[in-house]
RNA sequence: GGAGAAUUGGCAGAGUGGUCGAAUGCGGCAGUCUUGAAAACUGUUGAGGGUCACACCUCCGGGGGUUCGAAUCCCUCAUUCUCCGCCA
């Protein structure tokens, strides 16, 4: 959520960067909500006022109570009924016209950062990055729900059972691959600085809003509906909700974090060949890095993450590629995004394996994460995030570069993990 | 799930209807002293709104109510603790 004073102070910023996003209706809303910010303030005055002259007339009762002048009391306590119907008409207006603000507030999405290329799909997004070789495939190379099949590493039938689709069930080697790759993530990220954290897989309505999954992505979480939770979307929010309403120092900075969960995503809407096999899944693994960050060094800090990624993907060994997302392929929360995809060489696509953000604000302003700058003020920090990794495509791209004709190899950084070097 | 007790500032802990945003202690910060540190002493130290800055307003787990006036009384929800039940 963009600070309510920094849409009145830079109007003009906030529409450009709504513009780059092909907002609709920018300049509309941003009036609306001036306007409705403006309401409020001078609602809030009118009350405050009302009710600094009843404050004063209670204390003035009171001390005529204790002075025996029952009589002045009296004649105070009629006044005050008069502004007592007034506050009250002014606390519900002012009630009225903050929930009216927070709504519009809830509309606009965070202003991409100037370096966000223009642009309406992920067409439009930009290639800044690419690395490792794409294999040549030898005859009757399979893509990976063939692949996964042929050597019953995951069933996706089974689940089918248990649950239903985009449940699947990993077997043997390919449930011990998962693992490893997990725990080989998590080595990685925890020798990179992050501090490892096991959170809950459930999160309240307040964690949900406070990075912004809600209100508008409601529909996308599994909602419990007898005690109100939601199953995680993704790590990023039980995590980065450890610092809500948390008021740091400038020291603590910076914050990392990395956690394992699995995470569970309705995905409303998805159909096709693109979901097929552990394109798109339901119930998938992830583990992700979350870091707090001072302003000033917050774009320092996704670039070190964008590092951690590489490094990563380079000890896999796998083709990959970073986009720069474009203003209209950008996350309603994010002000710049960078994704990793894989070479899926049997699909012959990229697959998105990683999404690294920087919120600036836009989440510390929901989740109240502030810190005491400097000059002692509060101030908002920055959050960020990124997958590092999400498992399902990262297995996929395995599963599908390294098949030979004598079965799919192991990269060898994952081997100790495995404890086996192929597939068979 | 049942019964009882509790929830106050970074922490501990007073405060049971009137000038209480809240005693006191600890911690934090600044200073005095010291070559430096510790100790001791002095001062300072919650958040939000509002204002050029003050004034002023709101917040004592959340929500609602009683009252001229609520941290204090009532209702309700949540959480924590103790006992019982169930249980990996």
């Amino acid at each position: 959520m963009l600070q309510v004073a920094f849409i009145r102070e830079n109007k003009e910023t906030v529409l450009k960067g709504l513009a780059k996003r092909n907002f609709k209706n920018a300049e509309e809303i941003v009036n609306q909500t001036i306007l409705a910010d403006e309401q409020r303030r001078a609602t809030q005055t009118e009350l405050d006022a009302v009710l600094a002259e009843s404050n004063k007339l209670s204390k003035d009762i009171g001390i005529f109570f204790k002075s025996g002048e029952r009589e002045k009391a009296e004649i105070l306590k009629l006044k005050t009924a008069q502004l007592k119907d007034k506050s009250k008409e002014l606390s519900e207006k002012l009630q009225e016209k903050a929930t009216e603000l927070q709504n519009l507030l809830y509309l606009i999405p965070n202003i991409p950062n100037e370096i966000v290329p223009a642009g309406n799909s992920d067409e439009d997004n930009i290639t800044v990055f690419e690395a490792g070789k794409i294999p040549a495939l030898y005859d009757g190379a399979l893509p990976h729900w063939e692949l996964a099949k042929k050597y019953d590493i995951i069933d996706f039938e089974l689940g089918n059972k248990i649950t239903g689709a985009g449940f699947p069930v990993y077997k043997g080697k390919g449930a011990r691959l998962q693992r490893a790759l997990i725990n080989y993530f998590l080595d990685k990220n925890t020798k990179a600085g992050y501090q490892e954290v096991q959170v809950p897989y459930m999160v309240n309505e307040a964690s949900a809003y406070g990075t912004g999954q809600l209100p508008d992505k409601e529909g996308q979480m599994y909602h419990d509906a007898q005690d109100n939770l939601y199953l995680i979307p993704t790590a990023e929010v039980p995590v980065t909700n450890i610092f809500r309403d948390v008021i740091l120092k400038e020291s603590d900075f910076p914050i990392c974090k990395t956690a394992y969960t699995p995470c569970f995503r309705r995905e409303a809407g998805s159909y096709g060949a693109h979901v097929r096999g552990l394109n798109r899944l339901h119930q998938f693994d992830k583990v992700e890095i979350v870091r707090i960050e001072h302003p000033t060094k917050s774009y320092e800090a996704l670039e070190k993450m964008l590092e951690h990624v590489k490094d990563i993907l380079n000890e896999l060994k796998l083709p990959y590629r970073i986009l720069r997302l474009c203003g209209g392929d950008l996350g309603f929360t994010s002000a710049l995004t960078y994704d990793f995809e894989v070479f899926s060489t049997a699909q012959n696509r990229w697959l998105e394996i990683s999404s690294v953000s920087n919120f600036e604000t836009f989440q510390a302003n929901r989740l109240k994460l502030r810190f005491k700058n400097a000059n002692g003020k509060t101030e908002l920090a920055h959050t960020l995030n990124g997958s590092s990794l999400a498992l399902p495509r990262v297995l996929a791209g395995l599963l599908e570069n390294y098949q030979t004709s004598e079965g799919i190899k192991i990269p060898e950084v994952l081997i100790p993990y495995c404890g086996f070097d192929i597939i068979n």
